[in-house]
DNA sequence: TTGAAAGCGCTAACAG
DNA sequence: CTGTTAGCGCTTTCAA
């Protein structure tokens, strides 16, 4: 039996490299050369080849051609789930990409696995499963572990430690939530609530950290029944706001780690007949898009996030221009704070 | 020569099976079955296999098994720009896809070629490029082709034209535009101009239609030189925008096709030295985030995009799961109009 | 100028 | 229970 028998039949799925040669009664290797303008190929069987091409609409197999190449031209977003965040960094990256020469490929790999190890590690698993040959380089968004190898150049976006990977864009956290908090003490408030972020991110510890420290400063005593976590996720968050505010002696303001979660406390609050920022004040951190258009506006951090997805383009190109790594670079841009409608004076 | 020589150089870039195997002791099948869990190998080596793996941090590649097997369990998105429209799609794609066991990626093929032809066709190439293997099935965004052919399952959203593909989503577009424009009349606009949206797109058509219909329905003859092309897009909406208000007499309204457009709309309103919407008059459509903290907070038409893009998994799923293809199912969304403050009565 | 053959990393028959 | 072999679609030497 010949490798491929006579087919004349038409195309089932996508037209191969393989159809196309044998329309045009070719080798492969010279479909090939054509498609990729290799030199070496005479004119009337390149046009004979072109035709076909265009014929059956073939194109050539990202797959496959980046399997046996090195590279791609693809970089790769790496996130562990499509939220605002990671949306809006996604939009700054897109934007700086363009004429860039790079395509650009999302993904979010799955968060399956046992529960407790759902997000454990998942850039990890991610990037061995497409740097390998998908990708030419990645930007990680908020991974979880310190990915000291990588097969192809990283740059990481808010990480879970300070300067772990090669290279990392963060916001100055700590002095965010320096802010946010000061801002909440400057409005006559002194019993402020904090719903933590993901405690395994040294972002949320941070936040924690400015938020203990500007009670400190103005000299108010910490009260840990104050402190709860909300996991940066939506979910999460009800719990804390609802322990939060069932507390004898509630707080009139809380500081929310991220909006998602101080969006949620307003909503819990809500639901207990607690009106925003009359009743309780409630601060963000994040800025996300919809932050702006809450009701009532979000009071928040700004991250500049479109900016922090240029700056990790930036950082990438760079590594992917140069063979040699340039020394790790760990950029830190400044937050700053967005007074709109949820935080008032204490009543 | 062997297939392969004594490796005891430390794995560079990503370790490969090959590497398990030759840590482990065993060939290249058996770590493939070990990690997929097959039957027919012991416990011990199979024990062994794991710990190599586990040690070496080896993931398998997502593009080599692609290759062979027929399944990713991965859905794509294709879109020809990650923009607001585009996100916050993805954002529903990715929340109706939870826990539905396929990871998602999203992917922006490059807008490289000759200027003219940028556009045209992109999401055929991205199909054919990752339909191969890479992806189980797609979702396209805003196609402007019709895809006859399609490698792999696909669903598409704002179709080019109104029943193309074997399944589509889209809005309301026409009874979304008379909404706009009836709203417009109703403050008692008469001169009302047009950015219109990419000409190509079905979508476009239906918004200037249902602009032309309203005009009609209130007895306003439409003036030919109100209506000017915006494609969608912010900077080409510039010169739309400008040109409309530059006119003699200009309009005291505009409805703009989208979003974005009616947002540069404004900024050129103001550059002029009109105030929205105390001078002119703003509506817009699609009601990306972004639309409400606009300053003025945009008038718009609102598309359901989470639900859109959670009906466009739940039909994708469907055609996944099912071998034979499902009628063509067309669903259309209701389009509503919101009014914010771009909008005023007629001064 | 063209084609045969090897091989990228992996999986799946099939032998042993 | 384990290994050998073929091949997914493509690119790339190397011969012819």
């Amino acid at each position: 039996m010949t490798t491929s028998e006579t087919r004349t039949a038409p195309i089932v799925g996508r037209a191969t490299i393989h159809d196309v040669a044998l329309a045009a009664g070719v080798s492969v290797s010279t479909v090939s050369k054509v498609v990729n303008g290799r030199y070496g190929v005479s004119a009337k069987t390149s046009a004979r080849v072109l035709g076909v091409v265009s014929e059956l609409g073939y194109e050539t197999s990202l797959i496959a051609s980046s399997l046996r190449r090195g590279r791609t031209n693809v970089v790769g977003v790496l996130v562990a789930e499509f939220e605002p965040f990671a949306l809006a960094l996604l939009q700054g990256i897109s934007e700086a990409l363009q004429d860039s020469g790079y395509d650009l490929l999302a993904y979010a790999g799955s968060l399956s696995g046992t529960d407790d190890a759902r997000h454990e590690g998942w850039e990890r698993r991610s990037l061995s499963r497409l740097g390998g040959t998908l990708i030419d380089g990645a930007v990680i968004v908020t991974p979880t572990v310190d990915s000291a190898t990588a097969s192809v150049p990283v740059v990481a976006i808010d990480p879970h430690t300070g300067a772990s990977g090669p290279a990392a864009i963060d916001v100055d956290s700590l002095d965010g939530a320096l802010q946010a908090t000061r801002h909440l003490i400057e409005l006559g408030h002194r019993r402020i609530g904090h719903v933590r972020g993901r405690t395994d991110l040294e972002s949320a510890r941070l936040r924690e950290e400015g938020y203990r420290r500007a009670l400190g400063e103005a000299g108010i005593v910490v009260d840990p029944a104050l402190v709860r976590d909300g996991g940066y996720r939506a979910a999460e968050a009800t719990d804390a706001a609802g322990s939060l505010l069932d507390l004898e002696d509630r707080p009139t303001a809380i500081f929310a780690a991220n909006d998602l979660s101080a969006i949620r406390t307003i909503e819990v609050a809500a639901g207990r007949g607690l009106r925003v920022p009359h009743d309780l004040s409630v601060v963000g951190f994040d800025d996300i898009p919809g932050a702006a258009s809450h009701e009532p506006p979000l009071t928040t951090i700004r991250q500049p996030l479109h900016e922090m997805g240029a700056t990790a383009v930036r950082l990438l190109l760079r590594k992917l221009d140069d063979e040699d790594d340039a020394p790790a670079e760990h950029v830190r841009l400044p937050a700053s704070l967005v007074v709109r409608g949820s935080t008032a004076r204490r009543g």
